[in-house]
DNA sequence: CTTGACCTTGAAGTTAACTACAAGCTGTAA
DNA sequence: TTACAGCTTGTAGTTAACTTCAAGGTCAAG
């Protein structure tokens, strides 16, 4: 069993972090100490290692909470329930990859049209490209 | 000159983020009317109208403020800054696109090792994929 | 003369995911 | 015994870019 400093150790996360998700639900309320300290088994570290790598994967705390319900009840729930969670963040993820493409091929268009430089920017195209609106 | 609704409804923003805009000091203070009202010229539209094309374009409102400071002090700038800040934005950009890209590959290779559909999520391949923290 | 749209100010609330702080108890090493 | 690290709780602060609210002045129409 773990304090919560060493588990905190053990995920590289903060103390602070742990008891945030505690407070957020997304890790149960552990059992305590005669003296009153948190004390973790490896369920739990497992848990915060789930937490963790959904995150990298994207994920909000918010989707990470339905995951974790789904998870803990995983009987009563197909496998196309979680698969449909994925892609929909999949889908969110190129939304917001296409999105920043097009916002790149603009700004690189405007930005390539200034030569840079030494001249003052009295007639900075950039400026001039910034203050029209097209559309 | 026109009333504070009608800028916003000419910029299509609220009339609230227009306020917080001034306060921000992206917009400047602009005369009243005797009765207290700010009342706009074209050049605080058209400073409006740059707001929104920079921010559209992934520009911060911190570094519009910036645009906006070298703008107003062009002549004693140079095109090379201007640009420089352009580019860097281009590179935040990049470097977004790129982490996202990396997330989706991911993501896409444990959505894919499950095959959805009804059976029961007991051995869902994406719940163990976000269970194994590799690396 | 009253209704209603529009304007004023300043302060507080929103969302996400923490982070920091205050005040105090616990356990161990010198 | 006295530091000092580590634990407890609850509350407040952070960042970005607004949005909402409260309380009140202004102006044109009916």
């Amino acid at each position: 069993m773990l304090r919560i400093g060493q588990l905190a150790e053990q995920c590289g996360v903060s103390v602070e972090t742990l008891r945030f998700y505690e407070k957020e639900g997304l890790l149960s309320e552990p059992p305590r100490s005669a003296n009153g300290y948190r004390l973790y088994n490896s369920e739990a570290q497992a848990t915060v290692g789930f937490i963790i790598k959904a995150k990298s994967l994207g994920f909000s705390l918010k989707d990470i909470a339905e995951l974790i319900s789904l998870k803990s009840t995983k009987e009563q729930h197909t496998c196309g329930e979680i698969k449909a969670i994925a892609e929909n963040k999949l889908q969110t993820i190129e939304e917001k990859i296409q999105q920043l493409n097009q916002l790149h091929q603009a700004l690189q268009a405007i930005s390539d049209s200034c030569a840079g430089g030494e001249q003052p920017a009295s007639e900075c195209t950039i400026l001039e490209a910034l203050e029209t609106h097209d559309r």
